[in-house]
DNA sequence: CGCCTAGTTGAGGTAAGTCAATTCACGTGG
DNA sequence: CCACGTGAATTGACTTACCTCAACTAGGCG
């Protein structure tokens, strides 16, 4: 990431509970997300919420809404959190001066959709089980990279309500399949904390492969 | 998409069924759709099959896997199709000439990414009748903007096993589903033809809104 | 004519949802 | 210090949306 450095303006904090970014708005800012935890999500005409997916310091936020001019999604912090400001007529402005951070800017954008298309694989494929393990070890992944994570385990702010509105499940069957994959002696979810107890039979459980995380960073290097 | 046009090159043909993009390869190259309709999908180890998206004429082909410089998803096309392909060494050199090309590629990538989330919230969130019916509603709205569709349908190649694999859902049920939703008056597809019998009902029924579809093009005009 | 693929329909099974009750940890105010 | 409320996790009983298996039809084509 240390490409996108000289976008990093403005400090600013958020607490958990407030949204970001709004459904329906326009001309928003863009954020980098420098500590804390953050989702976006959707929420459908009937009320319904899909999570869409989790930020983790170093992600952007709302990268998409300022390119399409339009917010489809929301973003709300998870835990309190710190981000930069990216100012948008930089964003566009400095493509012209700097076109390696266009580069940069657009790997960010493609790693974002990959992650997303993951999710959509596993909320359309996989069993609850296998889809939650899953989750869970890619979460454990990316939090590696940036140094927040382990094949031991890793902090893990998430409710069970809200990986239920990432998963597309009930929040009372995520607490079962934790239960059963925590009986099989997989892995442990409990008070804030995720524990690999078997790390590489929950691989071979949940058929997991790292693809684009292998990657990490910009192609120019 | 006329900024694009300066990335034009050689024109290439390919047969249904056969790969454009596979799955674990790298160094791809990206394409421009000109006729026909192409899917991304991806293949579980188990040989369960997602489909990611379908691709319609004036979209692209494989810019994400060009970018990561990997690709974690498979192109095919459904008909025979032609497409132009672009030049991967062209794509990052012309950054630095164009700017305005880097814009308007990252805005290409961005509505990619917006129609996958929809889709993720689509089949995370929604019932099996209201996901068809959003989801014939949204190739219809892409469909009409490059003029082949409208309020009263459009021609649709794609057989119930491939509507399946795109919305989670097993070809039997699609078939019922179908059939309901014929019965209710509100669409028809049937021979390769989806026909809105009430468009106004059926977008209510979908709870359809359009959102980043109301974009027509890249901010810089 | 017979094969193949796409679509259609029925019967029965199962994964996951809903509703509801209970526990527990925490914070807040009397 | 305790009574109370609130939000998360937990578990049981019952319901349902969707899947699987399987049979049958209809069109396209060698």
């Amino acid at each position: 990431m240390c490409v996108l450095e000289g976008l990093h303006k403005r400090r600013r904090t958020f607490v958990a509970g407030s949204d970001l970014v709004h459904q329906g708005q326009s001309d928003q800012s863009a954020y980098i997300l420098v500590s804390g935890w953050a989702c976006s999500y959707k929420i459908l005409p009937d009320g319904e919420r899909q999570i869409v997916d989790f930020q983790i310091p170093g992600d952007f936020l709302g990268l998409r809404s300022v390119v399409l001019h339009t917010s489809d999604h929301s973003i709300e912090p998870v835990t309190d959190i710190e981000v930069t400001e990216v100012y948008v007529s930089d964003l566009f402005e400095v493509f012209s001066n700097t076109p390696r951070l266009a580069t940069a800017v657009l790997w960010a954008a493609s790693r974002d959709e990959a992650m997303v298309v993951e999710h959509l694989v596993g909320i359309g494929r996989r069993g609850a089980s296998e889809r939650v393990a899953h989750f869970l070890l890619e979460l454990g992944a990316r939090l590696s990279i940036v140094g927040l994570g382990s094949k031991a385990g890793y902090d893990c702010p998430l409710s069970q309500y809200l990986l239920a509105d990432a998963l597309g499940l009930s929040s009372v069957h995520v607490n079962r399949v934790l239960r059963h994959l925590r009986e099989q002696g997989l892995i442990t979810f409990r008070d804030g904390v995720v524990t690999f107890d078997d790390y590489d039979r929950l691989v071979e459980f949940a058929e997991f492969e790292l693809t684009y995380l292998d990657q990490v960073g910009p192609l120019l290097k």
